[in-house]
RNA sequence: GGCUCUGUGGCGGAAUUGGUAGACGCGCUUGACUCAAAAUCAAGUUCUGCGAGGAGUGUCGGUUCGAGUCCGACCAGAGCCA
């Protein structure tokens, strides 16, 4: 066995240094040929190198890659690291090493593994998000972004532990506690830097339409962004203010009792100073105590509602001139709308609680359901509403929306979840954020000749105790002077996210070495967009919402030619352990490409994942699925031995030609499982010995799957070109009919017998052998014959 | 609690999209080769029944000549969000 593995390693290597000199995988971006870019998620550089996962999604798309450049495409499959961000800091952290050296020390074994799995990329673009060179374009857009009015400092909440004194991005959270203490979480307010990216969520739903995404990616993302229409309503408050609420349900504005202030609310704030609150003691203390929660604890919806009426002050409706007492409760958020609901216990069940809870008028606008005992939630005909009264729910909103208007009251309007990307954080690794603050001239850009800016090296990067970046103790680097007036100033020491690189590495592979700009325009134009971005669903809202603003972003700054970057997106199901758990370090459950690879060869490495089952499902890995492969790839080596002269028959012809058409279907489909099945039936016709022009074929459609076996094979047959280019095989449709058919005889719909017959067979001939066959069970009178041509007669019987 | 997805043999999974349920692979059984084993090859393998037959795609209902596939309700699991 050991004796095998080492041929088909060497094997493998052979073909793998031939590609390279051939330079096999270089596009030739001559324009003489249609282009196509096929994109995976670049790696994350860590000590845990290339796993199970990557060896499926690799895999996968270097099928169709290598498919399609056979099909007469310049295909570019490019591949890169990802270095900057919180994991990599956490793994430099653990095995004490500066960030930037181990980025540099793994690049070349993950690019050896890369290698040796045959997998069809360029590898003369390689780059990290952590070269400087890369770091000083994603400074670049960001100052950009700045002198577009796109990115702004604006006061946020930063997410605070006290227990491990330091700040944590959200990605460090899990269900809203620390990750690493799973205590809880404070807010703490810090000017940072945000993103105006909700500006672009109406375009970034509304352009979807625009894109191929697997239909779920769409609605995770359509969701996330959370847009609904409503009406911003103003309602007369005590001190003369006006409290603006929103709400998508403007139409029972008749049935409002209450409204209810987030109590970070301003007007709370302002009251209380100016002595309205009567209660006022109690209503700080409902303050303090509220603010300790996390936004979890807030908003769970099956925690008891807890409030405070803000005695006192009260708000004026001004749709029915009512006035309706106010509260304040935590389950109210200061963030959303704007941090003041309306209470309409009748039909909303959180607002009826409420009501039940504090004595308030349940006051019924819809008409059904019985409301002594819960909310109806349900539409129904308007009652006690005025105007609206009669009305059905659009008419009513429309009607409202208009009396509202015509007052000066209300008004439509449209929210969304999505908020401002906040892209500071308090990290060492990560790109710092190349801004200078002057007393004089306030916030100014890094000057493009100053680029990029790289955080001095230090080792002691923990967050300090006030929660601050590490780089604010490295004051030399900090203190600089004012670009515009020379005077003293200081860097922001707040870095990027890890979300910022990868927004727009897609487009630095189409032209790594520039240093005048990010790439050039007219490799843009060459190879926008993306044509097929596979990667794995915990990336089908954050990662893919910010990289498409990013790239509409620069698409308004006239700097990308195209307004999406990616035009197909899918995504691979997971690829669980033996055991049927997610694989894990902790189950030792997982495996490393490079260990399966030094087993049993890529080409059986490449196979055993992609067999496993539909691309979008989750899958279980099996060492009985990798036997089943292995065992394929001897019996194809071995056929070599076993080929005859023979010319093909009609049905060999038939089987041929069905097989390239089916192979090359599926790898097009992404039913890279049923492709494999396919090859194996197909050479399960033939028992042990096979026609040479058949197994030609059978050799250069497995070629995309197993490349190192195919191109030996294919060599050995005496062809001189390497597979790599050589034109898929063609399917002759006129072959792939079968001169026989099998019609199934059923009765009532339940199978009784079936026969063969040929295809041109006359239905009347077709009814009466069929009806022989089911002779036994016609024991009434047949009320209908159903003929499916080519396939089955159904006798209908009473 | 909301949204999204998934439920088919002992196991992973097929099913031309409403027309032979279980392709292909694993495992298992039997046979060939072998002193023997491994490997390989051949045959068989949804359950039940000696058999003809009957049952069968998470559960219950519906549409249809015909449902794994479409519709409704429910149950279970996974993921995302709160």
């Amino acid at each position: 066995m050991t004796e095998n593995i080492k041929k088909i390693i060497d094997r493998d290597a052979k073909w793998q240094k031939k590609w390279l000199e051939a330079r096999s995988f270089v596009p030739k971006n001559d324009g003489s040929k249609p282009k196509f870019y096929y994109l995976i998620e670049f790696p994350f550089l860590s000590g845990t190198g290339l796993h199970a996962g990557h060896m499926l999604t690799f895999s996968g798309i270097d099928v169709m890659a290598r498919w399609r450049r056979r099909n007469g495409f310049d295909v570019l499959f490019p591949i890169g690291y990802d270095a900057m961000g919180i994991t990599a800091e956490h793994y430099a952290t653990k095995i004490g090493k500066h960030p930037a050296d181990v980025a540099k020390e793994l690049i070349p074994s993950y690019t050896d593994v890369i290698g040796k799995t045959g997998w069809s990329v360029n590898f003369d673009t390689i780059f990290a998000t952590s070269d400087p060179e890369y770091i000083k374009w994603t400074q670049w857009m960001f100052i950009q972004f700045f002198k577009s009015g796109l990115a702004f400092k604006t006061d946020s909440p930063m997410n605070w532990c006290p227990a491990c004194k330091t700040t944590l991005t959200n990605e460090e959270l899990e269900d809203g506690k620390c990750e690493r203490c799973h205590g809880s979480v404070e807010k703490r307010m810090k000017s940072q830097w945000t993103l105006g990216m909700s500006k672009y969520a109406d375009r970034l739903i509304d352009d979807l339409k625009d894109v191929d995404y697997q239909e779920e990616i769409k609605t995770a993302q359509i969701n996330w962004i959370g847009r609904s229409y409503g009406a911003d309503v103003d309602f007369r408050v005590t001190g003369g203010e006006i409290m603006k609420v929103y709400t998508t349900r403007v139409d029972t504005i008749f049935g409002v009792t209450f409204a209810v202030l987030a109590p970070e609310h301003a007007l709370v704030e302002k009251w209380l100073n100016e002595g309205y609150i009567e209660n006022a003691d109690e209503v700080r203390a409902y303050i303090k105590l509220s603010k300790s929660k996390s936004e979890m604890d807030r908003t769970n919806n099956t925690r008891e509602k807890t409030g405070v009426k803000l005695e006192g002050v009260s708000a004026l409706n001004q749709f029915t001139g009512e006035a309706i007492p106010l509260f304040i409760s935590d389950y109210v958020l200061a963030d959303y709308g704007y941090g003041a609901v309306m209470g309409v216990p009748a039909h909303d069940q959180r607002d009826y609680d409420f009501a039940k809870k504090f004595n308030l008028p349940i006051i019924q606008v819809l008409a059904g359901g019985d409301i002594s005992e819960k909310a109806w939630e349900e539409d129904g005909e308007h009652i006690n509403s005025g105007f609206m009264n009669g009305m059905n729910k659009e008419d009513a909103i429309s009607a409202a929306i208009k009396f509202g208007t015509d007052g000066g009251f209300a008004k439509p309007a449209t929210q969304y979840k999505l908020k401002d990307w906040c892209f500071s954080r308090q990290m060492y690794w990560g790109e710092p954020i190349p801004m200078i603050y002057c007393d004089k001239c306030g916030w100014v850009p890094v000057p493009d000749n100053q680029l990029p800016v790289i955080q001095p090296h230090m080792m002691d990067y923990k967050p300090t105790e006030n929660g601050e970046s590490p780089l604010t103790r490295a004051t030399d680097w900090v203190n600089t002077t004012c670009p515009i007036c020379g005077g003293a100033a200081h860097r922001e020491t707040d870095t990027m996210p890890g979300w910022a690189g990868s927004s727009w590495y897609y487009m630095r592979y189409l032209d790594p070495k520039n240093d005048k700009e990010f790439c050039s325009q007219e490799q843009l134009k060459k190879w926008l967009p993306v044509d097929h971005y596979n990667g794995g669903h915990e990336h089908d809202t954050r990662h893919l919402l910010y990289s498409r603003f990013w790239h509409k972003a620069l698409f308004d700054l006239g700097l990308v030619p195209t307004s999406e970057p990616y035009a197909r997106r899918t995504a691979q199901g997971l690829l669980m352990g033996s055991d049927g758990y997610k694989m894990s370090k902790s189950r030792n459950n997982g495996f490393e490409a490079a260990q399966l690879i030094s087993d049993v060869g890529a080409d059986a490495s490449r196979m055993v994942v992609l067999s496993l089952g539909p691309w979008t499902s989750n899958t279980v890995y099996s060492a009985g699925a990798l036997a089943g492969v292995q065992r394929f790839l001897k019996r194809v080596e071995n056929l070599y031995d076993n080929l005859t002269d023979d010319e093909l028959n009609s049905e060999q012809e038939r089987l041929v030609n069905q097989l390239a058409k089916d192979v090359g279907e599926r790898i097009e489909g992404m039913q890279f499982n049923t492709a494999i099945s396919a090859m194996m039936e197909f050479i399960n016709e033939f028992s042990g010995k096979m026609p040479r022009r058949a197994y030609e074929v059978l050799i250069q459609v497995l070629n995309p799957f197993a490349p190192h076996l195919t191109e030996e094979m294919w060599e050995k047959l005496g062809h001189k070109d390497m597979l790599v280019f050589e034109p898929w095989p063609k399917c002759d449709e006129s072959k792939l009919g079968k001169k026989t058919t099998m019609i199934v005889v059923s009765v009532n719909g339940k199978r009784r017998g079936d026969f063969e017959v040929a295809i041109e067979t006359p239905e009347s001939e077709i009814i009466s052998t069929a009806k022989s066959i089911a002779e036994k069970y016609l024991t009434g009178e047949v009320v209908k014959t159903i003929v499916v041509p080519g396939k089955m007669v159904n006798f209908v019987i009473k």
